[in-house]
DNA sequence: CCTTTTTCTTAACTTTATATTAACTTTTTA
DNA sequence: TAAAAAGTTAATATAAAGTTAAGAAAAAGG
């Protein structure tokens, strides 16, 4: 999970930093309008949260610019500004959601991700694969009624692929969604958890994992006797 | 477009119904948790409102049986209640936006017209060719519902000639987009991905691979029935 | 603050799937 | 019909994935 937020207010920012690493996800600062362009261009991630005030642009062209490019990641608007007809406009350029400062820490990590899990196509926080459930919330799995005595990096990369349930996830991604590109282990590192997860699951159900290889490619999360 | 306004104040109900149909969305009106419940389970809406204080059922019951019957819906609550930990309840059960009353028309439908665009989400990308599709997005083939059991550089080469769609494409030219100029294997590997491919659709159609030999050019993908 | 415990990371090794080569057959066209 | 191109198959090489153990780093406990 990767977040860019573009806010030039450092405290603030470090703030929603903080609060966002706290919940396992990997958030990146930036304090203006044409670093956070830049970065957007470069990177792939799972939400922006852009400030409408910034030093260099306003917040509603950095949003028009993303948009122009056809980029289509989900920008979470985080200003001062709570005014109807300012609300409108942002959606209107491609916003999904507008929080007003000062805002509710708690509020913006549910909004976070309510808004990464519809991206996904995910309605709620409970990610069902036949016998296994991931709650998003507490952050645990289980098999059945029984907890999966996963470690913390562990869950992570279990809940990447549950989140692209049915989707192939590469080591690449896995990496760089677990580190955010900052001193990164070697690749290997994604076998060596995943061998781990698949053992764990494996002494609950007896055999099934729902984590299928996809050679080359990736790894997916399914229940392939469903179809 | 297809709404359910599930909020039992008479009059608000009917001002959102008024409101969305101006903009071209069909809405509906209930008054009732069950109600509403009854009308989720029989058609399929694009996004529900919900108000939270319903005379038969609270409207966060509402929302859990909703999800609970794996119902992935859009769900946008509206409420008089304006507590920070009221609105993350509600969105870690599923709720995709909370908007609190008294709301601004313009808001209402700007945020409802936000969810909707990201519900809908990326369409796939999808290259068909008679009886076969080709899933850019998830890198996958398939032969009718068949997903045809193609190696990494099986499901590249065969993407280049999609990519191609009734054209032609050179051995030389599958070669250089495959390896990138860098350590080139034999252009004879061409032949036999191509053989192998059309080995693996065949046993699948029964016969028809879509791929066509142009002697001395190169390989045409192209269902040769329908011109 | 230091020790103990747990978790993360690296490294070495095994297994397996895939990529590539080579040898041979069939088809096309000049 | 001979040469070139394409089709096919099997053998071998290579690269990816699976596994285990041990050392490093981080977290927890006293």
């Amino acid at each position: 999970m990767h977040i860019l937020v573009i806010e030039d207010d450092r405290i603030v920012n470090q703030n929603i930093v903080i609060l966002l690493r706290r919940e396992g996800i990997v958030a990146e600062s930036v304090y203006t309008g044409h670093e956070g362009l830049e970065l957007v261009k470069l990177y792939e991630y799972d939400l922006i949260i852009l400030d409408l005030m910034l030093p260099d642009m306003s917040g509603s062209d950095v949003l028009k610019q993303i948009r122009q490019s056809s980029n289509t990641t989900p920008i979470l608007i985080l200003s001062g500004i709570n005014i109807p007809t300012k609300k409108v406009e942002c959606f209107s350029i491609g916003a999904d959601d507008y929080m007003t400062k000062p805002y509710d820490r708690s509020e913006l990590v549910a909004r976070v991700k309510a808004i990464i899990r519809r991206s996904r196509g995910i309605a709620d926080n409970i990610i069902k694969v036949g016998r296994m459930s991931i709650n998003l919330n507490t952050k645990k799995a289980f098999i059945d009624e029984t907890l999966i005595p996963l470690t913390a990096k562990e869950y992570s990369l279990l809940e990447l692929l549950a989140l692209k349930k049915g989707g192939t996830v590469t080591k690449e991604s896995f990496l760089s969604q677990l580190y955010g590109g900052m001193d990164e282990p070697e690749i290997k590192i994604i076998d060596v958890f995943l061998c781990k997860i698949r053992q764990k699951i494996k002494k609950i159900t007896g055999g099934e994992t729902y984590i299928h290889t996809s050679w080359g490619r990736g790894y997916t999360l399914e229940d392939k006797k469903k179809s």
